[in-house]
DNA sequence: CGATTTAGTTATGTCAATTAACTATTAATC
DNA sequence: GATTAATAGTTAATTGACATAACTAAATCG
């Protein structure tokens, strides 16, 4: 195990995520803040769009990839992950058994606790969204170049490491 | 009037916003939603924490930066620059109201609408909370040198603008 | 063993936000 | 010019996400 992943977000509203136009001027054109979130609420939901025809949400992708990545991970540490409640992990794990994509194994040595890991479908549809999620990022940056594309992601990590 | 400005999201719940740690791996690492994501949820909730001391949200700061660009707008105009829907406009106008940061007069010619001014009281407000949410800027991405910031500026509107 | 802590689950409450319903004013139609 | 339709804003009602707290089972500590 190694550090949490977040593309978890179960909501994201409509207008939580919408909040963005552009029809009137604000001012606020010259403030990063301001722009990073248009620009993430329009990759967001691209993304949503794309996953929906999975029948997804972002944080169940981004649990199936910390699944894989972390295979026999409690729940507690998905939760911590995903930085959602423990209780909220239970219906998007259920909904990712009930789907067969992940499963639930009792722990040997303590009963309490569960071994999550994914299922030979899951790590397949799991590759499958990859590309989905890389696809979804390409054309929300159509507008870059390669390196621009790049330098942005290289800029974000800076930001959010420190 | 001009474009939309949306810094709105009334929401933005702790678990919709919090959503983003970095615990354990999930290879998610390479995708510019994912990071865009991360560190836009880390600006926001710097920004979320240096505007309660004004008791204000992010939407109500687009507001009064929108009605300044755009003096005696209507309510309906106003929903779309911050995409959100109409009803949602009246509580959030009703605090600035009940501040007198911002005041609703009703039309001449067309007695249904209003047009929205902000006060002096507003204005004057305004500009501090610009100088803050400038600094919030600034020390969210307190890891980029002020060229990296320009270029990360350059390239979001870039997408978003797309 | 008895008491305390931990993993997971269930239940409850809150709050934001969408949709629908309602009032008033204006515009359109005949 | 009266009736009907459309528009601005508001209020009301529904949904849904999320957090907190309460509960069950199993492990650890003494």
């Amino acid at each position: 195990m190694a550090k949490p992943s977040p593309l978890a977000d179960q909501s994201e509203s409509p207008s939580a995520t919408a909040e963005l136009q552009a029809p009137l001027d604000s001012a606020l054109d010259d403030l990063i803040g301001y722009a990073m979130r248009r620009a993430q609420l329009k990759l967001f939901q691209n993304l949503i769009g794309r996953l929906s025809a999975h029948d997804l949400r972002p944080a169940q992708f981004s649990a199936l990839a910390i699944i894989d990545q972390n295979p026999g991970l409690m729940q507690a540490d998905l939760a911590r992950a995903l930085a959602i409640e423990p209780p909220q992990v239970v219906p998007l794990l259920n909904k990712l058994e009930s789907r067969a994509l992940a499963v639930r194994v009792r722990c040997k040595p303590d009963k309490r606790s569960y071994g999550i890991f994914l299922s030979k479908t899951g790590e397949t549809l799991l590759k499958e969204l990859k590309q989905i999620a890389a696809q979804s990022d390409f054309d929300s940056t159509s507008a870059l170049t390669g390196g621009e594309r790049e330098e942005l992601l290289r800029l974000l990590k800076k930001v959010y490491q420190d």
